[in-house]
RNA sequence: GGGAUCUUAGCUCAGCUGGGAGAGCACCUGCCUUACAAGCAGGGGGUCACAGGUUCGAGCCCUGUAGGUCCCACCA
């Protein structure tokens, strides 16, 4: 920077070359150390299926402001990165890739298969984490971790034995969800209901020793009237009073099935007549259980009808749905057909319709898991950001089942269960046993089945540091402090990492469950892949930088909303971005050649101290808001503090210092040593948004450090704490914005400097005034400005502004309007007016005097007063004016 | 069916424990003023969805209504 000076901010140039420092010197790496405090965050792991998306875009950049700011705070800041197996994604991923090459996963066998899919992690794995370091995040990359790596691997079967052992898992034939097309079971969390429209088929069953007499019943899917072995009523219906107990016909399959009472049946509904299925829907499973109805499997785990299925064997569900229909139309069974919107369970990866099917599982008993997780919450071991996430928390824990944790897949962690060849029983262990405790038999067969992908980042807050071994980074490091993930993910992630934090630590896994929400495009859409309205956040790198995208995804938004994203609100941080860089070029020329010393307190003028007091407030309300978690309130404060303040007064007003440096050397010092000092404070606050551009600035501007990422956040300081000062600089600040509001509504040309009065009564202020006045002078387009107490030797046609506690006067007669200047004045009367009828009001009322505190009291009284006050000189101006 | 959340300027959204309605973009006017036209200065624009209530005081708290979004849920 310091030569050749690009006018603008080009990130492209630095953003590379500094990650790579920062990597080079290890900031990013943590190492237990007694001295000092922790603060741990571990990486939601991305699938290393996937690329950088926007979702992951915000996920990080959360992330790694709160470490940031934790690091500059001098925390022992640990943020620990990784990816996911994602189990059935990525055996998607590769199965088809393996179609593509016409090889099917079957022949190619499960070996094999696993071979290529660990070629597949190592080939692709890694990619997110490349485009990870573009977002500039300051992860510890020497303690990356992988689900399924050797330390994650072990946690998760010693997990399985534990909890195995305790009684917490078991293996069972319940009624699962099972998805067709990947062939395997699913946990309730992986199946999203969608509303389709359907049909209700009304059949009529005849009722057996009854000529002629039917029972009516609706259903969504007939075709699976091949497995009914019961119809339900409600036992209170009249209808059916007389003929529970009795058998129907089972149409086409000519089957008698009883007709049974119970009361999961609604009246009001349908025809109030159910028929019951209990190995194909989970109502009906619980029916059969409580009647003991035979359980009848009609289906193959590709959604064909099976062999029980008589004609219709062979046939995919939908093509027996059509030619049962047909057949009942024929037989003169359909009473009618209505249209009927319901839920229907789909496959949250693949999108297939879930088929409800009887298997053997292994289950996860959760209500007792459940509870110190409910109770963490409950006693604030564990909060949200923002806190109605509460509730979503609780109503699963506290609805929970048990959890099917066995999928059909190969890539994951196998299940540590091991079958006798001879006897069939199945022992849990590292290891098969040597010989069977049933049998005596000596040879076993693993569990085919592997794990959920969750089962193993469950664990990920304790795996990743060591556990089951007892390390140091654990016994250090864990708990973790904050968690941050989008509230798609709570019932996946979140609770079950609480659960088995409290199942295998003892203790939460952190205190701080930190919930964003999802970045949608322009309209509001979802990204998605299928629509193609998905931004890439590399190619938004790629053009406006990456501290603009990071503090788009951080501003104008409220902790857990949803945000749209569009590249105009991205331009708009660029701008941001651009703005900070030139500023700090503006004084990296000044600076150059020169040696700042700190000066003198005595040397400091009042705009001096007022920036100073100004950058203190903003460290101590930054601090506060980020404490908060309100990071986009935070660094908006930073934004309008370094444009608005920073920027658009301070440097303009230093600006005289600056260009006096000969005359005046110890004038321009001290206006450098400023510009430095607080231009340096805020980059620091603005680092942990746009760690960039902020360390490229700063290590030009403070050459003397090492790092600005490993500097100190700055901390509110009693000295720098001038209220007077800045007084007199929101007075200047006033009296400016009035001389061009007046100038600008008059028309008059900017070059066109005037004479500018300054009348105030007050000594102090006058004092406070006449320090500053060559330096604002070009603030005010003057060619002069005079402060005194009285108007004597001013034209009685100059325009007025009336600003709290003094009026300017501009003397232009020749460029101003008498009639402009006397509606304009007569618009400040009324405005006037109205503001003291308002705070008079306010005054009179009793109870306001009474009740509302006294400083407000006060301060409505000192606006009373400066109101009356500007009020008279308005009127006086009028009455020189219709002279 | 249960729950959450939203409704604020033309657009997208902030607005922390209740104390004079804000930002970005867009728009209008004037400026290439030696850091920045990705900029500077000035300006217009809002019944804070609606109706009640609490309060000295409500965008903010309470109740209800309307509309939108999302999550959960075993009415076949």
């Amino acid at each position: 920077m310091s030569n050749n000076l690009e006018k603008t901010y080009n990130p492209k140039a630095i953003e590379d070359k500094l990650y790579k420092k920062w990597c080079e010197e290890k900031y990013f790496h943590a190492e237990a150390d007694r001295d000092k405090k922790p603060f741990t965050i571990v990486m939601p792991p991305p699938n290393i299926t996937g690329k950088l998306h926007m979702g992951h875009a915000l996920d990080e950049t959360l992330q790694d402001i709160l470490i940031r700011y934790k690091r500059m705070q001098g925390y022992n800041a640990l943020w620990i990165p990784g990816t996911d197996h994602a189990a059935i994604s990525t055996e998607v991923k590769v199965t088809n890739q393996l179609k593509e090459e016409g090889i099917d996963k079957k022949e190619l066998g499960r070996e094999k298969f696993l071979e290529r899919t660990w070629e597949w992690k190592e080939e692709y794995g890694g990619t997110i984490n490349e485009q990870l370091k573009k977002l500039g995040v300051s992860c510890d990359w020497d303690r990356e971790r992988f689900t399924m790596d050797e330390g994650c691997s072990k946690a998760v079967e010693e997990v399985f034995i534990k909890l195995y052992e305790e009684g917490y898992i078991y293996k069972g034939s319940r009624i699962i969800n099972w998805c067709p097309v990947c062939k395997t079971s699913l946990s309730d969390a992986e199946v999203e209901h969608e509303d389709q429209e359907g049909h209700f088929w009304h059949i009529k069953y005849p009722i057996v020793g009854e000529e002629g007499r039917f029972l009516e019943i609706a259903t969504t899917r007939p075709e699976t009237m091949l497995g009914d072995t019961a119809i339900a009523v409600h036992p209170d219906d009249d209808r059916y009073k007389d003929i529970v107990g009795k058998n129907v016909l089972l149409p086409l399959v000519n089957k008698e099935i009883p007709v049974i009472a119970d009361y999961y049946v609604d009246k009001e509904f349908g025809t109030g007549a159910v028929k019951i299925t209990p190995a194909h829907d989970p109502n009906d499973f619980e029916v059969g259980k409580r009647h003991n109805l035979e359980e009848i499997n009609i289906m193959n785990d590709d959604a064909t009808i099976n062999e029980k299925g008589g004609k219709y064997a062979g046939m995919d569900r939908y093509e027996a749905r059509k030619a049962i229909v047909e057949d009942l139309e024929k037989e003169n069974f359909l009473v009618k057909i209505v249209p009927h919107s319901h839920a229907v369970g789909t496959h949250d990866r693949c999108g297939t319709t879930v088929e409800p099917l009887i298997k053997q599982q292994w289950f996860v008993k959760m209500e007792e898991l459940a509870k110190p997780a409910i109770e963490a919450l409950k006693t604030g071991d564990l909060k949200f950001v923002p806190e109605r996430f509460d509730k979503i928390y609780l109503h699963w824990l506290e609805n929970i089942r048990d959890w099917c944790i066995s999928r059909q897949i190969w890539w994951g962690h196998r299940i540590p269960a091991y079958y006798c060849t001879k006897c069939g029983e199945f022992v849990v262990g590292h290891e098969a046993p040597e010989t069977c405790p049933h049998c005596g038999n000596t040879e076993f067969t693993q569990d085919e089945d592997t794990l959920d992908t969750w089962f193993s980042s469950a664990l990920w807050p304790f795996s990743t540091l060591g556990w089951p071994e007892k390390t140091e980074d654990l016994d250090y490091f864990y708990p973790t402090d904050v968690l941050v993930t989008g509230y798609d993910i709570i019932f996946f992630w979140v609770i079950r990492m609480v659960f088995s934090g409290f199942a295998h630590t003892g203790e939460t896994p952190f205190h701080t469950v930190f919930i964003h929400g999802l970045v949608r495009d322009s309209q509001g859409r979802k990204m998605s892949k299928s629509l193609g309205n998905g931004i890439d956040p590399l190619e938004v790198i790629d053009q406006y930088g990456a501290d603009a995208l990071r503090l788009t995804l951080v501003t104008g938004n409220a902790p857990g909303n949803d945000m749209r994203f569009y590249n105009e609100r991205v331009e708009a941080s660029r701008n941001f971005a651009n703005k900070a860089w030139n500023a700090s070029r503006f004084i990296m020329m000044n600076m150059e050649d020169k040696t700042i010393t700190e000066p003198d307190d005595s040397m400091l003028k009042p705009a001096d101290r007022w920036i100073l007091s100004k950058v203190n407030t903003l460290a101590k309300d930054v601090t506060e808001n980020m404490d908060k978690f309100e990071l986009g309130i935070a660094v908006q404060k930073v934004y309008d503090f370094i444009w608005d303040e920073f920027c658009d007064w301070y440097i303009e007003i230093a600006k005289y210092r600056i260009y006096r440096a000969e005359e005046d050397p110890q004038g321009a010092n001290c206006a450098l040593w400023t510009l430095k000092t607080v231009l340096g404070n805020a980059l620091k606050l603005l680092h942990p948004y746009m760690p960039f551009v902020t360390e490229e600035i700063y290590s030009v501007l403070v050459p003397e450090e090492e790092s600005l990422m490993m500097s100190s956040w700055p901390e509110y300081r009693a000295d720098w704490n001038f209220p007077q000062a800045e007084d007199i600089v929101e007075h200047w600040k006033a009296i400016a914005k009035g001389v061009r509001n007046v100038r600008a509504e008059m028309n008059v040309a900017p070059s066109r400097k005037s004479k500018v009065y300054i009348v105030a009564e007050d000594q102090e202020l006058c004092t406070g005034l006449e320090l500053m006045k060559e330096a604002c002078r070009p603030l005010v387009l003057a060619s002069e400005v005079i402060i005194s107490h009285s108007t004597a030797g001013i034209a009685d046609d100059a325009v007025s502004v009336v600003v709290a506690d003094a009026t300017v006067y501009l003397p232009m007669e020749d460029l101003v309007d008498f009639e402009a200047e006397t509606a304009r004045l007569s618009k400040e009367k009324e405005r006037l007016t109205k503001e003291i009828a308002r705070a008079a009001g306010m005054l009179k009322n009793e109870k306001f005097l009474s009740k509302a505190p006294e400083a407000k009291v006060a301060e409505e009284k000192d606006k009373l007063e400066k109101y009356t006050q500007m009020l008279a000189q308005v009127e006086d101006r009028l009455a020189g004016m219709n002279k």
